[in-house]
DNA sequence: ACCATAATTCAATATTCGTTGAATTATTGA
DNA sequence: TCAATAATTCAACGAATATTGAATTATGGT
């Protein structure tokens, strides 16, 4: 992941709806959502939805499947990963300090 | 932290300049830096430095503190280390699962 | 007080973003 | 194939964002 990649991720996820959209999928976890009763969840239009939920399909936040006539959308916990990840890389320069790094970064 | 903070910090972080002046920052760690030094070090004129830094302030991502002529800004770690617990908290419904969990984020 | 340095504010501009409603595509079931 | 459901695309608009150069404020040293 580079630092295009986290910008966009960044910028998918500053907005509230989609903030929201991405928190609802990250609960849902493997199960997933469709538009449909995330539009119903959050009172999101059908139409913004897309939207957004294009905007996070672009960031590779979110993954796409088709089930039969619904779609259903999934978080993509390895980028969210690595955007916790790319924020503390390097932190204090290297030294013992009061930043946190996510447990599993030890391979960033 | 509520949502509004947490996009607020997001859309802060949503950008290159803005991106490479926090990382760098947190890299520095709590020696801080100045804007001059900002500005060498990124290559970032001075204008649109001050107007980043200001929106990083905003977001209470950094801190600023003067020092004679110069100021000192610090990246501001409990309001990352807020942003990146939030963004996982509720994950899966609590069941077990490949998402990432700050280490720090026990008590989010 | 005066000058130089440090940094910010202001005004203007082009670009990007979010939302809405209408129209369109895709899939299933009768 | 026809109707219904699921979801997306398109066009249009107002609002927010990033950048630039010029002007301004604040501080320290002589």
């Amino acid at each position: 992941m580079n630092e295009k990649d986290i910008v966009r991720a960044l910028a998918a996820l500053a907005q509230q709806s989609r903030l929201q959209i991405f928190r609802q999928l990250v609960v849902a976890g493997m199960d997933g959502m469709t538009p449909t009763r995330l539009s119903e969840a959050l009172g999101v239009p059908s139409t913004a939805l897309s939207f957004h939920l294009k905007e996070l399909t672009n960031a590779s936040l979110i993954t796409q499947e088709r089930d039969g006539r619904n779609l259903i959308y999934r978080a993509e916990f390895a980028t969210m990963n690595g955007l916790l990840c790319y924020m503390t890389a390097n932190c204090c320069a290297g030294a013992a300090c009061e930043a946190v790094t996510p447990a599993s970064c030890v391979n960033c």
